[in-house]
DNA sequence: CTGAAAGCGCTTACAG
DNA sequence: CTGAAAGCGCTTACAG
């Protein structure tokens, strides 16, 4: 039923070598022979078997992009949705395709194996945000060209595309001490993610800069979903309550919008009132946080491009075998709005 | 560098075709041969090459999953994340890969060929929106097995997995009008995707059935987005403005949570309150929903459950061609809370 | 149960 | 520029 290569070289008077050729964007065709072909092409609509060409090419134009579903909670919000977006886009934009696997532990590995070893795809973009995955190391082992979503702390093999997440958390802490704020509380993300542990670490460095020492009473770790937040705010204002704890922090810098929703309701909940009984700043700028009240000050980040840079580094390390790992940072930006209006 | 089927057979002592059957779970292999073909491909972390695999086979335990951007505005909430997890989970569990598609208009016919002609994948998941996806004729002119997510209106060529909207707007009115509601308007969906479409219909007809004609003053178009849903609020407020009107609606039955959030914000602005001064009921149960304030009533919806289910029927689809089309319409649930507090 | 062999539909040196 | 031919690594009747 499908057509084959050999019988639009017969329809179009050439050799199946000469089909391929102009299939594949090659030298050495002639403008008749070409045009012959692509006339026959697309009359008959005539699209190569992906299956052989993968099998006598040796590559497949297909990448594959693994999400642990341990962090796929995180699918609740719009992070993995709008990093998918970006991924698909270029990958339309350059000819290649995804494959989508979400994992969880048990068959990450096998997984990963299938992956390497079967030759489904020609490399692989993970989207892990835990500090030390797995699926990293048996990419490495195999040699699989890849690209992390989220930056690797320590091995220098691997490449990565990332939010610069210690120097915006930096930077909105510091814009609090600058304000006049003092005090400041952190609700954190969870050490063993690397984005909580990169805003934590940014967090403690802005204090650092200005001579202050971070009070571990001041700091919480959540799970950066809502109801974290929640529960973390109200550990706060507990410790807040304890005799000779210094009272209310003078602001809380929250390592999630989704966090700082949960800790809006805490402190409506507790009769505390926003920025007038204290700061309170988020992370991520999700769709929501400009319509919280108060709307959230907070941070926002180039999901999407992060995505599109992903693809594209990996295309790139495919297409460019042994060049060094490549390490990009994208900017974040810093979206000043009602929640942190000092002595407002 | 990687294994082949060959080299298999020849450390276990036996022919590749053994080897194959081995892989393939095929019969005719005695115990012996197929263990000492299981030992070697273990000990070697064989797998054995996709491409030639799909070539040889005829079929690739891939399934591609186009998803329109047109309605990949609605990323913005979970609906998608959630039925990509339900197919995934599906495909893991019986040994498929997917392949992702993103497709705005002018790549879709593009993308639609390469996928039907070039073999890459056994079949394909539409998780279409719209009334008339030109998607949906290209795959039934080439004959490829393939479920829409999203019941088709007309065609019953198509096999597809639907929640129940119709019947379940239906219900959420009639319950609304038990509980003592008159003149219930809606913000509805667009008319150009099925969903809003049948949840409309259901509206009109719990009306019908208890004798009352649907007012067209009462009914306003949405886009199923947050904003969409302030905008048609506001459009409502102002008609009910209008001398003669009627004035306020006795409550609002929103076609989606996201623009119930919408509407909430342009109620509070005009200072109305739910359920005090009108009822307010959404659709969906986002997550959101329940922490809005007044919580919402609105409806739950098997949104991953439908994922495993068009992937399973695909599944089946594929394996057993010449079936009949399948018409699959998933229950949902009345979630009550209290912004439909009638004189509460 | 087992193996030798044909064949899946392409790509790609190689020779001309 | 062009074509004949080998080869990619499997599966699957076919014969035994």
């Amino acid at each position: 039923m499908a057509l084959t290569l050999e019988e639009i070289a017969e329809e179009a008077g050439v050799s199946r070598s000469t089909v391929s050729r102009v299939l594949n964007n090659g030298p050495h065709v002639s403008a008749r022979a070409r045009e012959r072909v692509l006339a026959v092409t697309q009359r008959l609509n005539f699209h190569p078997n992906a299956a052989a060409r993968n099998l006598a090419a040796g590559r497949t134009r297909s990448i594959g992009l693994v999400i642990p579903v341990a962090v796929s909670s995180l699918f609740t919000d719009p992070y993995f949705p709008l990093l998918i977006q970006g991924i698909t886009s270029a990958c339309n934009t350059h000819d290649y395709s995804v494959m989508l696997w979400l994992a969880d532990i048990e068959q990450e590995r096998q997984i990963i194996n299938k992956i390497t070893r079967s030759g489904m795809v020609d490399g692989v973009i993970v989207a892990s945000a835990l500090m030390d995955d797995p699926v990293v190391q048996a990419l490495l082992e195999d040699h699989i060209p890849f690209v992390q979503v989220g930056r690797h702390p320590t091995d220098e093999r691997v490449s990565y595309v990332d939010v610069d997440n210690y120097n915006c958390a930096k930077e909105l802490v510091g814009y609090l001490l600058r304000l006049g704020y003092r005090r400041i509380a952190t609700i954190a993300g969870p050490a063993n993610m690397i984005a909580g542990h990169d805003r934590r670490l940014g967090y403690q460095d802005a204090l650092r800069a200005r001579g202050l020492v971070p009070d571990p009473a001041l700091i919480v770790e959540g799970d950066f979903l809502e109801d974290g937040g929640y529960v973390a705010m109200q550990q706060l204002l507990a410790r807040a309550r304890q005799p000779g704890s210094g009272g209310l922090p003078g602001a809380v810098f929250v390592a999630s919008d989704a966090m700082a929703l949960g800790a809006l309701r805490a402190l409506r909940e507790a009769g505390l009132r926003v920025p007038a009984d204290l700061g309170l700043a988020g992370y991520d700028d999700m769709p929501f946080a400009a319509r919280t009240d108060p709307p959230l000050t907070t941070v926002r980040q180039p999901i999407q491009r992060a995505g599109v840079v992903a693809a594209e580094t990996l295309f790139d390390l495919i297409e460019n075998p042994h060049t060094p790992p490549r390490r990009i940072i994208l900017p974040t930006e810093l979206v000043v709005r009602a929640s942190t209006d000092f002595g407002g």
